[in-house]
DNA sequence: AATGAATGAGCATTCATTCAT
DNA sequence: TATGAATGAATGCTCATTCAT
């Protein structure tokens, strides 16, 4: 019961960041919606601004996390480079909300731009050492390879933004993007060698 | 005298949008910096958000326009590619401040949604003409080339906020920056081929 | 309790209005003088023109209200239109404080114009049926029998204003008042013969 | 020249104050309806309620100026009576604005508070004279002639208000008018011994 | 744990008035 | 006289947060 509270709270407050974005709900408005007292969201909440921080850091948190792992047996067959590609929307897909709601809604105070800034530097970090592993690019520098790393980042996030918020396409896409964004990365006749070696 | 007062108030805008964030400054914080009234404030703008508005669509105006024109002859030695990165980097690093407060505080605004979305859909599209004109993706159809415009623009800006913002690094970064982007999608001893066909 | 607070509020609203005028009667001041805090004022009411409208609109209700009844039996010896205009005297006398707000501030809106616009008619149409009742004006058309009854609300609003605002006198004067009135409208030696009829 | 600017301005005050009601005029929506610079309405009036001051005393001394005069030679075959609310419900009808902006808009300040009140008083003694000279009312007492004459003030005024303001009816409505009002004091087979006496 | 009435600091905006030109 | 850009005091209203029940 009492999570239930909770979770409804969290839920309506997606939904309403997500509509009218952050400063415009009223956490009047998400209690009305969650269907509790005023007074309840002090139960579970510091305030509005740790509710939001709350859900983005869980939002980031699952994508970062869904991108430390390796490559997956099942994907080998489909090349290294596309799993990644193909992990990265899917999991931006399930998250798109909090994608959306941050991008309208900016980072909103301080703490919130420490966990996003340190979200980007974590997710740096994956990418370019799965750029080492793949060894696709051998002679960068560590400089070098935080660029690709970042360029990856905001490619994915772009496109992501774009079919599944402001598009508002389903998960069927996620293939033929991928697809798009692997070539495009690694033209034709060239892909299998370079990440082959 | 007159459009003194109204730079002036833009200038510190910028200023305290960019230090604290557009909702944690006040109109009067506005003036104050400004060295005008109160009431001037409201000779020049509609309210704070017409200020945001017209400061934000200047801004994106300046960047795409920027990127409308098409290779200039001196570019043309070092890849038809690298200049349009290049390109884009530099005026993301003159207009890194918007960068920084859209990123920090979002579309604040459905009107300012409407304007950002327009400025993606317009820096697609130009995008879109450039791949075309340089025949990178020659097989590639209208939607493939749109995945492949956002990319893009997502890794030109994603680095540009990491560089510029982020990391405050100066313009002389630029060249490092537009290399590793230029070599990354064109790996070593492929660029030439494709772009020079 | 909460209902202590509303009433506390329109009484206070009521003093200040009439103290200084609804215009130059701040929120702040009828707060203050309820003893509740500023956002309570909210809860209650709209606006401060909310709280002017529900005040007015309940005063013209309770005084068309009382003229609405038929001649009490009790009154018939006195003459059945000497009752009339003292029950109307005595309704004003009570509600003397919203005639001298809506007479120091007038309408305030368009919204207060409407109600007391249709106050004004429904008190001519309550009239109206009385002078038909009383058969005072057998031969009157409908559109004469209207200029009457507006003649007699005006008279004896001008009047109750005068004495009960402007003079400030109690209700003891009701009386007196009454029978000018009355002798006025149907001189010595002719009222029993009109009214008796 | 320069009268002509002031005249501009009251009558475009006079008629944004019977449009939009005087707390909602502003003094710039004045001065640009009478095609002035905002400066220049201070080199006329001390302020927006100086000028309605101006503007309610000269009305209002208009109206009880036109009361003052006794009766006319031409007027005495329609009986003394009748020529009193005729020439009222004149002045009144010329005067119709400004009875209607005091309506809507009520004293707005003690100052116009005072000049009203001043009005009134002055209206009633002026009503008061007549009535002796009649001789309608040979035995009233002087506080009963009093009420006789702010009764017959508010009878006109409220007549006035209804035909000439919320109506909107012409001129040629004084006759009947004044007819009923002169009835309704005086029924029929008794007006002319008492006035006449 | 849950409620919801009460709080009051905070802020954008208005507009009558001034004054340098 | 006339201007109109500039002023800044004034105030209605919001809403995150508290706390007695």
């Amino acid at each position: 019961m009492a999570e239930d509270k909770k979770s409804n709270m969290i839920d309506a407050a997606l939904k309403l960041f997500e509509e009218q974005g952050y400063h415009q709900t009223k956490v009047s408005d998400i209690v009305r919606e969650a269907g509790v007292a005023q007074g309840t969201f002090y139960l579970y909440f510091q305030g509005k601004e740790d509710l939001f921080r709350g859900i983005a850091e869980s939002c980031l948190d699952e994508i970062s996390a869904a991108l430390k792992h390796g490559p997956e047996q099942s994907c080998q067959d489909d090349g290294v480079y596309y799993w990644m590609i193909h992990r990265a929307l899917t999991v931006y897909y399930h998250n798109r909300t909090i994608l959306q709601i941050m991008y309208r809604n900016g980072v909103a105070s301080q703490e919130i731009k420490d966990i996003s800034d340190a979200f980007y530097h974590e997710m740096m970090l994956i990418i370019k050492e799965h750029l080492k592993e793949l060894s696709i690019f051998p002679q960068y520098t560590e400089e070098q390879l935080e660029i690709a790393a970042y360029s990856k980042i905001g490619m994915v996030e772009m496109v992501a933004y774009q079919w599944f918020v402001v598009k508002q396409c389903g998960p069927d896409y996620i293939n033929a993007i991928a697809e798009v964004i692997v070539q495009m990365d690694c033209p034709p006749g060239f892909k299998m060698e370079v990440s082959g070696e």
